[in-house]
DNA sequence: ATTATGACGGAAG
DNA sequence: GCTTCCGCCATAA
């Protein structure tokens, strides 16, 4: 029998950050959801914001459901996504970017195998 | 225990 | 497209 091993929310969160690929982004809410962690869209920002600064992880990836920044839009930290962004090729329009065309749909073999929780 | 605070989401005006 | 309001839930005080 294989051992059972337990991962705490937030290390589910980092995981499925990780997933998503270069050129797209995935809601607060969806992350919550691959994580299995339905409801929680609050607490994946929380974990972004808690995460080591040494661990690289593709926070910028991250955006709101309405498919915008969720940093105020005169921040550090807003200017430092959208630059991030632009350099995985995703354009944001008017501060706002086409979930349509960038959302992260993982495939059946990643939600199946990639995913060990 | 209670309250306040968010890198949220969705509905309503 | 706004903006406001409310439900949500983990943390911190």
């Amino acid at each position: 029998m294989s051992k059972q091993v337990t991962v705490s929310p937030i290390e589910k969160i980092w995981f499925i950050v990780n997933l998503i690929p270069k050129g797209y982004v995935c809601s607060y809410g969806k992350v919550a959801d691959l994580a299995g962690l339905p409801g929680r869209a609050r607490y994946v920002s929380t974990a972004l914001k808690r995460a080591p600064k040494e661990m690289t992880l593709p926070w910028h990836r991250v955006v709101n459901s309405q498919g915008k920044i969720s940093f105020e839009s005169n921040t550090q930290a807003y200017q430092n996504q959208m630059e991030r962004l632009r350099l995985d090729g995703v354009e944001v329009n008017r501060g706002k970017i086409l979930l349509s065309q960038y959302e992260w749909k993982p495939d059946l073999a990643t939600l199946m195998f990639e995913i060990p929780f």
